[in-house]
DNA sequence: GTACTTGCAAAGATTTTGCAAGTAT
DNA sequence: ATACTTGCAAAATCTTTGCAAGTAC
């Protein structure tokens, strides 16, 4: 699976650098970082990586696919790798992410959409919570209906 | 329905001003704007408005739960009237957004998130892609698998 | 009259960009 | 050797905040 994003950054011109291969590896333990946590965390393994770099890296890896900017409810950009399962439980306190065993693009929504004349590329699923551990101690700050 | 916004605002202690009418107007009409074109479109009306009142108007609304912060697919903050129905296909290349109707909050997922001891605050679901009038014109920037 | 709001301008935060030096192939 | 990348620092964006003047109630 790395392989096949080593694969794939080489078909698209880019070179195998050691930065990108630590974003990548970032993105593949954790998801749902903006980029602020993305350069924290890679600055413990390179101190000296700049944030030019890791905007850049991260834009280039979207335009190839192998990253996604994500939608937070709370409006931050975050990014995630494109080889996570799409759906995702977030905690609204701890910010943790955990995937969903489940996938609303069925047969009726499609219809929908074909009837409404869209093409469509792609599409966003995020539950909205507390976690187990974090269910005490919610703000409540975005609580909504 | 207006009225509605206007006794939530009252209930909350904040005042009706022409700002907060503008702003809420606005959102009224079109859904998933950012705080930039909100400006925008708001200046038409009223030149002088800052952009710190309509930020700091956003966040007040938010806070009562007349505007929902959402998450648009390239990342940036978009606001939209809690009004609105909460689904949308939302067009990559003009930036439209039309009600979906459709939910995918069924039995199925609820009971996945109580499996995983999730607290149910919230959810997104937003369908990407290019709608009718766009189709030909997409970018093909975002496009993924 | 009082408390909340506004506009302005300055400050913060986040993301992008130019460029010379460095690196992957 | 060549083209792509990096780090740095400056710039551009976007959003928040302090404060005195103004407004809703």
């Amino acid at each position: 699976m790395v392989d096949d994003q080593m694969k794939k950054l080489q078909s698209n011109g880019l070179k195998i650098t050691p930065q990108r291969r630590l974003i990548l590896d970032i993105l593949g333990v954790s998801s749902h970082l903006t980029g602020e946590e993305i350069i924290n965390k890679a600055r413990l393994e390179q101190p000296h990586i700049s944030a030019g770099t890791v905007y850049r890296n991260l834009n280039r890896l979207c335009e190839i696919g192998l990253v996604r900017k994500v939608a937070a409810f709370d409006g931050a950009s975050r990014f995630e790798s494109t080889a996570f399962h799409r759906h995702h439980f977030f905690c609204l306190s701890c910010h943790d992410a955990v995937e969903i065993d489940f996938c609303p693009m069925n047969e009726e929504v499609r219809n929908l959409a074909g009837l409404n004349g869209f093409e469509v590329v792609d599409h966003d699923f995020k539950i909205n919570g507390y976690c187990q551990k974090c269910k005490k101690g919610g703000s409540g700050r975005f609580v909504q209906a």
